[in-house]
DNA sequence: AGCGCGTTGGAGAGCGCTCTCCCGCCATGC
DNA sequence: GCATGGCGGGAGAGCGCTCTCCAACGCGCT
């Protein structure tokens, strides 16, 4: 056990030339299916296990990815940002699904945070030292200067959603918009008159765009203008957000809130305000999280298939790697309606 | 940028033999400063760094460390086992806490789940092909395969809590007797006579500790029997375990429940029977999670040093990594009160 | 029979790095 | 004066693998 068997070993104990032995492990040319058994046995025999350092070094791939989460500029203080990141049940989602797309090939990815400039300095020297083939990032803010970077020193990159800046690299996202009309459609359907919406931090573009599209599709159905408080995508400032809502607004009878977190954080507000949901006010969420589920009454919310959008920023990038000269692509997922209690 | 720069390179820009930038690299042995000097610039002019592959081929080292999630035997079907996992923010804590103890030292985590026995075997083989040194281990249920596998394949490993059957292998733990003991002195202290309590899964060693520790307490105060109900862990599981403690025991005026999660749960289901916490009903968590700030009110509870904890794990990981001879160790650390609004 | 071609296996040259030797130099001791 | 030893530097042998050559061989064709 102490030193592990090479091909070398292999080689002798199956009575061919390591070259074979390397043939039949990566299935390259062919190989006489009667000697393919014996050096499948001697494999087995010694416990061999190719050594990836020696492999990666020859043909300078790792087969590791990195996976990115990326911040703004702002150093935290007390409160590590990696802890509040993963407290969001989305990001857990997007890690799932770049797992469940990377694990059957073999291959895991490595957990990496840049929320400083040292820290982004350190994910591109990573990178460069072939520790990793390439990365997938996600940003919880836009302004992200890590895109750039990791363009500038070309290295294979994937984004979860599309950059604040016009760069070339590919990305998946969803249909913000198309999403906010679903919700917009939704309440209009159950008869809202007085509707307003909670949005997200508005130099955030996922924002602009569901409050924009959710704007554009009330004013289709003939409601020009939508009362609007901004939120910062956490529960607190969920709470917050109704609590002036229902202030300015008393009448409101429904609510599009940008993210599910923040409308669990506005149900007990307006419970406590006596607005029942969704009798008096029909609330719609965003995101299809565990926050969706959560919440009493469950959220009925615009689904965002954040798996399937992990799973390919993975398969997109995967290509990358393997043809650098793949054309930069950017994918779109359409969101469903998911009706539960609150609207 | 295409061909990168090699040791060589560096080693002609500078004059020098290949050795020489090595040594200056590593640090070790003496390097006359002023080729020290020459080297490093040379280094920065061709903008070189250290090939990870060709290193850990000689080294017989990666610098890169496995952390593993691991679930029982289980196959979770529909809602894959890393989302609900991620959901939780303890693991974000032991992530952070992980991340902010490597970081600093350049070398970060590969994330896998060890959920089936197929993934089980998969870590394994990873581990074997020199993917990583070591790995931390974080499991969901106890009864988890993977920490003997561990052993078995003398492969280095630390735990986040003391494996159900005793193996030799390092770990750190809080002193869950302690943490819960705490909780009933406040509870007793406060003045609640008629006390419960909600539990975690029984068949992990934690929930066992924290109910045995709460009832000896409470016994010690001269309260010889603490009704209680099981849980697991999820939001749920809180809500469900507090309705029957209400049909079942319908004049408690405290309860100690054995996570935050629960606690969650449990909040609305005592304010929907019209109690209020924590005038009629005093509440105590436990892991002061980011659930114990979320909640209304925000949870009195049991803080464990989650971070620390995971920063520790990483800390003897190294430890095991560097010296395999490091004799097996556990560290437990003590968990304090937190008091906030519900008790 | 002789030729070319496709197929299968072996030999061996590295990939970029570390680390053990070894050598030359100068300061030191007798 | 010469042996001694410490120190700074170079040479070169691998680490375990892949992959390009090349040799050997069987086959169908003229």
């Amino acid at each position: 056990m102490s030193a592990s068997p090479t091909l070398e070993d292999v080689a002798r104990a199956a009575g061919v030339s390591r070259a074979t032995v390397s043939r039949v492990i990566n299935g390259i040319r062919n190989v006489d299916p009667t000697i393919q058994e014996t050096v499948r046995r001697a494999i087995a025999d010694t416990g061999y296990v190719p050594n990836r350092a020696a492999r990666s070094l020859v043909t300078r791939r790792t087969g590791a990815i990195a996976l990115v989460v990326s911040g703004a500029g702002e150093e935290s203080g007390e409160n590590p940002f990696h802890s509040q990141v993963f407290a969001d049940p989305f990001f857990g989602r997007v890690a799932s699904g770049v797992v469940g797309f990377l694990r059957p090939r073999g291959i895991h990815p490595i957990l990496m945070f840049a929320e400083t400039a040292e820290a982004r300095a350190q994910v591109i020297a990573y990178l460069r030292q072939g520790n990793a083939d390439g990365a997938v990032l996600v940003s919880t803010q836009s302004e992200d200067p890590l895109p750039r970077l990791l363009v500038d020193a070309a290295l294979p990159a994937v984004l979860f959603a599309r950059p604040a800046e016009p760069i070339p690299i590919s990305y998946v996202d969803v249909a913000h918009r198309a999403g906010a009309k679903l919700a917009a459609d939704h309440l209009v359907a159950r008869g809202c008159r007085r509707v307003a919406t909670i949005s997200g931090p508005l130099d955030v573009a996922a924002s602009q765009d569901r409050l924009s599209g959710f704007r554009d599709a009330m004013a289709a159905h003939g409601y020009p203008y939508i009362p609007c408080v901004e939120g910062n995508f956490t529960l607190g400032s969920g709470e917050a957000a109704m609590e002036r809502l229902l202030s300015e607004h008393p009448g409101i009878d429904g609510v599009f809130i940008a993210n599910d977190l923040m409308a669990q954080g506005a149900l007990p507000v307006l419970r406590h305000h006596g607005c029942r949901v969704p009798g008096d006010v029909a609330v719609v969420g965003f995101d299809d999280s565990s926050a969706a589920t959560a919440s009493r009454p469950p959220l009925t919310t615009i689904r965002h298939p954040v798996e399937d959008m992990a799973a390919e920023m993975a398969r997109l990038l995967m290509a990358h790697v393997d043809d650098p000269g793949q054309p930069v692509t950017s994918i779109i997922f359409e969101p469903s309606l998911v009706v539960r209690d609150s609207a």
